[in-house]
This record gives C-alpha cells, structure tokens and sequence, in this order.
DNA sequence: TCAAAAGTGTTCGCTATACACCCATGG
DNA sequence: CCATGGGTGTATAGCGAACACTTTTGA
C-alpha cells in the first residue's frame, strides 16, 4: 500500500516537463525519441520527460531531462507550450512544460542507455504516446517562427560548418529551397558567419571554406532589433 | 480547520492560469489590473487570475476568468508563457499559465466589479504583486513577436475603424513611428482590410472612410505562408 | 483665409531573385 | 578533358522610406 503523506484542500494536477529534442545530421532536422518501458502506451515512442521537482524551475526541471538523456550539460532548450488538456494522460490529470531543446547530435549517441533511445527523421517520426503528435507539430512551429527572430540554427551545427550545411539546416527546418548562390550572400552579406583560416575538404570536389558563427555581430544587430529574411 | 481531503504520494504544486488583457482606447495599449483585496501582496495591483479546476484546460480556465473579469464570452485569448520559478508566490508552490486577451476596450467597463479594476497605459502600470511585471514584459514582448505573422491587432479595434486609428494601435504595440502617408498605402496593399460605404466625421477637419478587416483576404494570405512587414 | 487632416503621386535606394560565369578538383 | 561542386558577378523587379501635392472642412 502506497504511503500519501501530501495533503490538499483542493485537489492539484501533476506537473511534468517533456524536452523534444532537435538534432542535425547534416541533411535533415532529427528528433530524440525513447521507447515507453511501462503502460500506458508502453511500447510506444515518446519524448523524455518526467515530474517536476518541488524546488526546481520547468527550466531546471527540462534541463534535468536532458542531460539525463543525452549527457549533455550545456545546450539551447526554450519553453514552447504548456499542455494542459484533462484527457491528455490516461491515468490522471497531468500538465506538461513543453521546452525544445537544440543539440549537435554528433555530440549525442542515441540508444546506449537503460531506456531505448533513437533519432528520428522528421518524415519518419512514428505514432508517438499521450499527445506527444501534437506536442512535436506545435514544436516544429514555434521553431519554425523564432528562426526569423533569433539564429537559433546554429546551435544545431558544429562550431565550424561550411555554408552548404548552413543552407541545408535552413532548408530541413524551414521546408523551403533556397538558391544555392544567394544564399551564400545573403549570410555573408548579414555578416553573422566569420570564415576561419583552415578549409575542409570531405568530399567536395573543391576546397570549402568553414565558418562559425559570429556572436559579437549578433549581439549588435539584436540590440537595433533586425530580423532574418527568408 | 480545514478538511484536506485530497491526498498524494508524492507533492503537487498549485496551478493557475493569468490572463493579461490588452485594451486599446484609440491612442494608447492598456492593460486591465485588479487590485488584490487580501494577502500576500494586499493592495498591490495584479493580472486577473485564479486556480485552474480539475476538469477544465488552461484556456478554458483563462476564458472563464476572463468572462469573471469583464463579461466577456468571446475574445482572443493565446498562451504565452509558463511561469515556474519556486518562490514566486510566498505561500506555496504555484505554477501560473499565462494568456494574453486582446479585447475592444469600450466593451468593458472597468471598476465597477466587487474587485477593484481599473485600465492602465502600458507606462503608468504601477509595481504588481507576486512576479506580474516580469509576466507583462513577457506578453508584450510574445505580443510584438505575434504581430508580425498574424494580424492580432484588429481584435483590439471596433468593427469599423480608420486607418489613422490602425496606425496608432501599431504604434502603440511596437513601439515606433510610422509615416502616416506610406502606412496608408501599405495597409491599402496588403488588402487585408475593405473600405466600408460609410464615412466618419468625429473631429476630423475632414471625412475619414471606415475599414473593416478583411477574413477571407486573410485566410488566402495565411494559406502562402505571409509576413506582416513593419 | 488659413490651418489641419485625409487621400494620392513620385522618386530613390535597397534587396530578393533569377540567372550566367569562372575556378578547382577528381575521375 | 569533362563532370561536379564551389565561389563570384550582374540584371531586373518589387517594395519600403522619404517627401511633394491636392482636396476638404472647421475655425
């Protein structure tokens, strides 16, 4: 029998936080899923998540999942959504903070942990657990909109990317197709990219120049308020 | 002494949702503030709020407090942000789901509820209760953002409206000047709003055509993915 | 008759877009 | 030597910002 030592007047939700995590492979816009070990939709993917803390922030709270999940201990994560619909978990009444968080996924190795853990293409995500559907569409938007306002992406890249990468990100997240060559001046033009002496080779036919992002020149255009063009 | 009848294994915090309502009265951006008639924070001014039920969803909570608030039964209502940090209320642990309204500010009547309430200019708004200046900055801020992909700002305005009275609710929102002659202009080629067979008189030195906003105009540009520049 | 407000037109400069072109490298 | 991919240049159209002009009306 299951002490209850937490006493109400009125009865109180739980309250959990849930971290979709957005990772980049280099073509296309990836998410962290694990495998539900127990009912209800056991079997199922979901996001990780869990309880909150009592002295703990939904931020702290989403930052715990994280590096519970990925190791990580630095990373972009932003509050997104809070689902609070009465029917969203079978059991009881639960309220989820929604945080999304930016990784470079080289950086995470999906799977080796207790609970199964995998990379999804953002095509190929599967039926997902509670509302978790929902909760990755309102995801993808949000990102989606604070693109224009902040360069988030580049929290998805290694600290060197060439610009192909770069465009390739944009592309993945924004579901567009940009040309090639305007694209290349048009972030050149923004000069929020400083080129780095060394260039990569990979498979390219050709050398390619590496960037990395400037955030000095990001810190002042964010002061006199710009916005990304897309 | 109170009857705790509710019981948990493990501790829960309080959720409820605020609701920071934005009026404008044809030049400025107010917002709707009760002054709070018991302790913590006795006297101080604060967002309409309370405690979420058991049965009912964030908005649905937020809408009803609306409703409590100024009679109204419909109006835009959006979730903004969740506000989590532990020692934001003296008392206990309480969570607190924010919604911004925008409603027509001549449809309510501030102040002559039991609770004391009363419009404010965004810079006449006195210190609040609990975390409220920080839940403020944060809806203006999630206001602006919104502005600029759908067009929010006419549920601010009557029906029929003119466009000096458009211009200065844009101002007022964003913070910025705008030419009266190109604003015109612009509004006229988005065709997001329709001029009306009437005209207004008020003070003007002469007669002002009345607009209304334009759904359907607005539905086909929403289905292209537009942009509201400004 | 004058001032204020509303509606319309014009110019200029920027930039997004659509392309053409050259260069370097691997096969 | 040619195909492929990388970097640069150029022309055009569209739009935003700045500003002149005309009309109407109230004082």
């Amino acid at each position: 029998m299951e002490e209850l030592k937490y006493h109400y007047k009125y009865p109180h939700p739980s309250v959990t936080t849930d971290c979709v995590i957005f990772g980049f492979d280099g073509t296309k816009l990836n998410v962290l899923l694990v495998e539900r070990g127990v009912e209800p939709y056991k079997g199922r993917w979901a996001f990780p998540g869990g309880f909150l803390r009592m002295d703990e922030s939904a931020e702290e709270g989403a930052r715990r999942e994280l590096r519970e999940e990925t190791g990580l201990e630095t990373a972009y994560i932003k509050q997104f959504h809070t689902f609070s619909d009465p029917e969203r978990d079978p059991r009881e009444r639960v309220i989820t903070i929604a945080y999304y968080a930016l990784v470079r996924q080289r950086h995470v190795q999906g799977g080796d942990d207790a609970a199964r853990a995998a990379w999804f293409a953002l095509d190929e995500v599967p039926a997902l657990a509670f509302d978790h559907d929902l909760i990755l569409r309102t995801a993808l938007n949000a990102l989606r909109h604070q693109i224009h306002f902040e360069p988030v992406g580049f929290e998805l890249l290694p600290e060197k990317f060439t610009i192909k990468e770069l465009q390739h990100l944009y592309e993945a997240i924004l579901d567009v197709k940009f040309d090639r060559r305007n694209f290349y001046k048009k972030m050149l033009h923004y000069e929020l990219i400083t080129q780095v002496p060394e260039a990569s080779r990979e498979e390219a036919h050709r050398e390619t120049f590496l960037f990395k992002f400037n955030k000095e020149k990001y810190d002042e255009l964010k002061q006199k308020g710009f916005k990304l063009e897309f």
